[in-house]
DNA sequence: CGTTTCATTGAGTGCGATCAAGCCGTGTGG
DNA sequence: CCACACGGCTTGATCGCACTCAATGAAACG
């Protein structure tokens, strides 16, 4: 099984109008990312939040010899940087180009009633995400290798409707969620494939054969 | 160096009387619980908060075939069961004998601006959990045995006065916590001691003893 | 067509897990 | 008071999964 690369074209962060999709109505700036693009920095004060619009968008940690952790991976109407009281413990990049809707938190307050919707909103999406985090200790303390990649996949089939499923990230991305080297990923990818659960067309490109066979895998 | 065990004497849960301390006012119920005692379970409904009074609480999250994770220890003042909207992702146990502040969620909406405010209070705390569970994700993710342990003793040395530091936990649950076996974590204690960074005088009770070499293992 | 970048594959190593004693402090009963 | 058993901790020997190092393959781009 051998696929290849493809590159993001690389661009400048445009201010873009003023957004206005459902819940967060008029409040923010939408902004557009292109492939890599930093929209926060590690240790930068946390004074703003994220909308995913378009693309998709990978939280990462970065220790000082180089070892690097992604925190979570989101997609369109997820919000992102809610982390923190003060300061952001992991920087967010783009996946991909990608189009983000950008909130000053302190502005929420001048919106009176519709300021306090959209706060308790912030506080079931921190909710939520403290269940993801959750989740992912599981994985990262007491999964093998495998089940980690297969839990992967069948997360990122949840996703979607149909049986194809596009990854927006590549093998290191996978490997540095999931607390593995990129070899060890292609590895299991291919074991997964090779024992009938899964079918790469391409590397970013999959569909799932035997989906009670890889969530035999995943334990519970 | 060989050190062995302490046994928790067993005893029943028992209804205490209605708490009184400082943020959360009269609110909730005291309960008393043994070691070992479970707080609340795993898929349990999560419709209750807690908060630590006396003694220390573990969360755990148990995989199918016994492979367990621990979630996170929490010590007097802290606040249990943020986790979840629903449903509680992790079971809650006492630590050794606890005292434990009992409160109903919907409860707080009765008590008008001061609910309001414990709300945020909530929040707050669910924040900061979401902090500390990014932290030990990128310990369960990217660092090594003697890593994690080292981690884990400033960790808890962070938490008290003196230089004295007594470990409610015992080595399996350090394990659970690490992502590691009781052996590993037993291997690494007795190695940071033979490098000279701590000192045990017992198995549940160390001291720091070369603070800037143990903060030096654990990288950033 | 060569270069670049990412993915896959192979060979060998090593860290942490597993299996198995042994140790120590505590509790129990003669 | 001592003998013994029990549970948690430590230590040793060995194993194996995932990492490391290295080469090759496959697409995208100039």
């Amino acid at each position: 099984m051998t696929f290849a690369a493809t590159r993001p074209a690389p661009s400048d962060a445009r201010l873009d109008a003023t957004g206005a999709i459902d819940d967060f109505g008029a409040i923010g700036v939408r902004m557009v990312f292109a492939g890599g693009e930093e929209i926060y920095a590690q240790d930068e004060e946390a004074c703003m939040i994220y909308r995913v619009i378009r693309g998709a968008v990978r939280t990462t940690r970065l220790l000082s010899d180089g070892r690097r952790q992604i925190g979570d991976f989101y997609y369109p109407g997820d919000l992102v940087g809610l982390e923190s009281g003060a300061a952001h413990r992991f920087s967010a990049e783009a996946l991909g180009d990608c189009e983000i809707l950008v909130i000053k938190k302190s502005t929420l307050a001048l919106y009176g009633e519709d300021g306090a919707r959209l706060e308790r909103l912030m506080w079931a999406a921190t909710s939520r995400e403290l269940e993801r985090t959750q989740e992912h200790l599981m994985l990262l303390g007491r999964k093998t290798a495998s089940e980690k990649v297969a839990s992967f996949l069948l997360d990122m089939a949840r996703r979607v409707r149909g049986d194809q499923v596009q990854l927006p990230m590549g093998r290191q991305d996978m490997a540095d969620y999931l607390g593995l080297t990129i070899e060890t990923v292609s590895r299991m990818v291919t074991q997964l494939q090779s024992a009938g659960l899964v079918r790469f067309d391409s590397c970013r490109r999959f569909q799932i054969r035997n989906r009670a066979g890889l969530e035999d895998m995943v334990v519970a």
